[in-house]
DNA sequence: GTGTAATGCGCG
DNA sequence: AAAGCGCGCATTACAC
């Protein structure tokens, strides 16, 4: 599956696909009687599609990636799936009990604002509710193949104009927790108290890895209620949790692709980012940089690059569309290394039908030579977020094959837990984690040598919650 | 009861 | 008509 995955990201290929394709073995839907047979049938396979997969790849670019990243990795992420990661199952039974109740007591207060009682969580009903029931205005509200929509991001344009649509914002908040943290993750908690999350290796078109049962990649973070999940993310009797975290690497990486001079002098001179962007972008002094622009430039920092037009940046921080249009042209005028790069990944990535990092990662879009304007657009869109996205991914899978090398026979003290994207995560002895936080820290910043820093923050905790700077 | 589409939302 | 990228998963609604 990693041989056909560096191969053909993206394609979201099978193993039974892998097999008819370049063995010629065609399994059966379902397994037969004859398990022995089956079985039999797909180890042949497997020898000879290696064979045939391996030839293809000879020479290529992405053997770099199989064989320095990829392969090297499978042992890292079956001893971290293995160790699994401490649940407080109690934490999570009392944020239960306060959840339900305050669910409980919305709902009521919901009911009677309408004047119906009805399942909020359904979007058919809830719909029928606010523009039929209460009468609220439908203008300028998606409409999808069922109706209006009711997504956070239409019932945004609603606010202020019934009590009810505030409180729907705070259900479906809490709902989302309940369901899918707060009574889901201590169903998968193992004998062992622990919850071993599957990384997937070859599913995502970047090269990024995927954890799945649970996905321990979204836990929540961004509001005070969501964090109290993270606080039930604890280590062993002894131990801490240590994250650490590649400041703004994605950004850092477009500066070096691009070789934009703004925006690597931002990082050389250790600047933060999005203000000094917005700095540059509305001409004036850091220091006149107001909360509110710079939200703004982090907007366009994060999607301008990759193709967010005026209307996804309008309707992502609430100024006009004619503001975001001005907003953007600054963004390109001030940056146009930048400008200069993305026309020149587009261009490239349409003559040969595919992308790749600056460690030989490929994508293939075949999006780009589609008769549909909107397929090819698209298309043009994940050729410039490609690149920086998956040489990230790159850059972090190093981190952790290095690591795991250093952490043999380290057991005792450290064990490397997860991975978000741009984050590790270990449980490390008490009082050892000064020094390993210089180990990790040392190897993750020095995997590649980029025209612009590379900084990693750490943080030390008794949980996933409350971590501190270290 | 099982499978799937639509909808919505959590994360980087 | 649709207008940043990349994911996984819960619920509802409905077909079989």
């Amino acid at each position: 599956m990693l041989l056909e995955y560096v191969l053909h990201a993206g394609r979201q290929t099978t193993l039974a696909n892998v097999l008819f394709q370049y063995a010629d073995v065609t399994l059966p839907s379902k397994v037969p009687a004859d398990v022995v047979g089956y079985v039999g049938s797909i180890v042949d396979g497997l020898s000879h599609a290696y064979t045939a997969l391996r030839k293809e790849i000879k020479g290529n670019s992405v053997e770099k990636v199989l064989d320095e990243i990829e392969i090297p990795l499978l042992p890292v992420l079956y001893a971290m799936e293995r160790a699994g990661v401490q649940l407080d199952v109690l934490e999570l039974s009392k944020l239960h009990d306060v959840v339900v109740k305050d669910i409980e007591n919305l709902k009521k207060k919901m009911y009677k604002a309408c004047g119906v009682e009805f399942n909020i969580s359904s979007p058919s009903q809830l719909k029928d509710v606010l523009f039929e029931t209460l009468q609220l205005p439908t203008q300028g509200i998606k409409k999808g193949k069922t109706g209006y929509s009711t997504a956070a991001s239409e019932l945004e344009k609603l606010r202020g104009m019934h009590p009810i649509i505030e409180d729907i914002f705070v259900y479906r908040e809490l709902s989302k927790l309940q369901s899918t943290y707060i009574d889901a993750l201590p169903k998968l908690v193992a004998r062992d108290g622990r919850v071993h999350t599957t990384f997937a290796q070859s599913v995502t078109s970047t090269g990024r890895l995927a954890s799945l049962s649970p996905n321990l990649q979204n836990i929540p973070m961004r509001t005070a209620r969501g964090r109290e999940v993270r606080a039930a993310f604890i280590p062993k009797d002894g131990f801490v949790l240590l994250a650490a975290d590649y400041s703004q690497i994605e950004l850092r990486l477009v500066a070096h692709i691009s070789k934009d001079k703004e925006l690597t002098r931002i990082f050389k001179e250790g600047e933060d980012v999005h203000t000094a962007t917005a700095a540059k972008i509305h001409g004036i002094p850091i220091e006149k940089v107001t909360k509110d622009i710079r939200r703004t430039a982090k907007e366009v920092n994060f999607g301008v690059l990759y193709g967010m037009g005026a209307f996804g940046l309008a309707s992502r921080t609430g100024i006009s569309r004619v503001e975001a249009a001005e907003f953007i042209e600054n963004y390109f005028d001030s940056f146009f290394g930048v400008k200069k790069y993305v026309d020149a990944t587009i261009k490239k990535a349409a003559k040969d039908g595919y992308v790749e990092t600056m460690f030989g990662r490929r994508r293939e879009l075949p999006e780009l030579s589609s008769d549909v304007g909107m397929v090819r657009k698209a298309g043009e869109r994940m050729a410039v977020n490609m690149p920086t996205q998956g040489a990230q991914a790159d850059i972090i899978k190093k981190a952790m094959v290095e690591m795991h090398e250093i952490l043999d026979g380290e057991e005792k003290e450290i064990q490397m837990l997860l991975q978000v994207h741009d984050e590790l995560v270990f449980e490390v002895k008490k009082g050892k984690e000064q020094e390993w936080a210089k180990k990790i820290k040392k190897v993750m910043e020095g995997v590649v040598k980029l025209k612009v820093p590379i900084i990693v923050d750490v943080h030390v905790g008794d949980n996933w919650r409350d971590m501190k700077d270290l």
